[in-house]
DNA sequence: AAGATACGCTACGGTATCGTATCGTTAATT
DNA sequence: AATTAACGATACGATACCGTAGCGTATCTT
């Protein structure tokens, strides 16, 4: 940036941010219960200045629209998981099911989801975000096959993008559409079918 | 309340009910466009009403409630899928998931979906709503699979249900969730890697 | 201590929507 | 032909939301 030197570009002081994160923090925060009770339609900047305390112009002082806050808000959920390494491809991959299949039916993102998932249907800035939060939860998934194929433990024409979606397809089937419990057993019998045919 | 005298019981004549009907269908069929362009949030009776062409006193007058007629349009989208024959379980499955692979990326109804689980979430009438439209797509792959086990191809003690959310929900997760293209390979994968399985 | 910066509060104007009321008109019933 | 039922048009009150303006206050900087 710039030296503070002769007379100065003025740099924002450490206090100074101190000050503006504050209010940056409790909407952000604010705003991602909101979207977690209520998905993007209800969401909705008046409520954020109630719930957050913060004033509606300094909320406006931060983020220029109200769609400008909401897809800050979504990201946040891109939470990166960490990627396990049993040694075995069956290992991570069960350690990296189950694990998904305990946050499907409490996480806050599963409830927002689909709402993000609707708005990205018609709208491109959406459509992004959802892309990287989908990346974000496949991401592990590809590292432990791409790590078996350097094993040689899978075949190296094997297509990982098919294999990723026949492990998770049929959890997120179960969360958000059949709406049946995802219990070990049936991640257990999703993995073994999978991993079967390889 | 008066009795149109001893002898009748007032039957609707159906030339009423064709001027009823004529602005019901009209209504519904507007009320079924709108929400597939932009879902259940942005739906509103007002637009209903301009596009139609039938005026907003009349919808109130058939519906008592904004929820009632989106509820109604929604309940159109419960399509009711043939169910193959083919004599073999391969090609009944087959059958059945390339027409849906087929639907997935054009039918309206798959532009509307998120629209409706996100408002499921949270709305015990759109879960409802959401309940009868997920069985009418499982339903004819239940149908094969229970036809399969009758033949003895299958064995009795085999879970349907996960076989049905390994089969639909890779369909599903492409279509949703990583946006990629479902060919007619992918959809052979999965279909051989599951009923290898059995 | 003095000036700059961020904030809170109140109040707008504008728009969209819901659901209702009123009243005149058209179509169907008898 | 007379009556009844459904419809259309307009207007309305109520509410919620967006984004902005004005102005005073607290906090930080120097």
């Amino acid at each position: 940036m710039v030296t503070t030197s002769n007379k100065s570009e003025r740099v924002p002081s450490a206090n100074l941010n101190r000050r503006v994160e504050r209010s940056r923090h409790a909407v952000l925060t604010t705003a991602f219960e909101l979207l977690s009770e209520g998905g993007v339609a209800s969401f909705s900047v008046d409520e954020v200045a109630r719930r957050s305390g913060v004033a509606k112009t300094t909320i406006y002082r931060h983020w220029p629209t109200r769609e400008a806050l909401v897809i800050d808000a979504c990201s946040r959920m891109i939470a990166e998981q960490e990627t396990p390494d049993t040694g075995s491809l069956e290992g991570d991959v069960t350690a990296i099911l189950v694990e998904i299949a305990h946050l499907l039916p409490t996480a806050n993102w599963s409830f927002v989801l689909p709402s993000i998932i609707d708005t990205a249907e018609r709208n491109p800035e959406f459509a992004e975000i959802h892309s990287r939060i989908q990346r974000g939860h496949a991401a592990p998934l590809r590292e432990v096959l791409q790590r078996a194929i350097g094993r040689g433990e899978l075949s190296a024409y094997t297509d990982v993008s098919t294999i990723v979606a026949a492990l998770l397809g049929p959890l997120f089937y179960r969360r958000w559409f059949s709406r049946e419990p995802i219990d070990e057993q049936f991640v257990k019998a999703i993995i073994k079918r999978v991993l079967a045919s390889l």
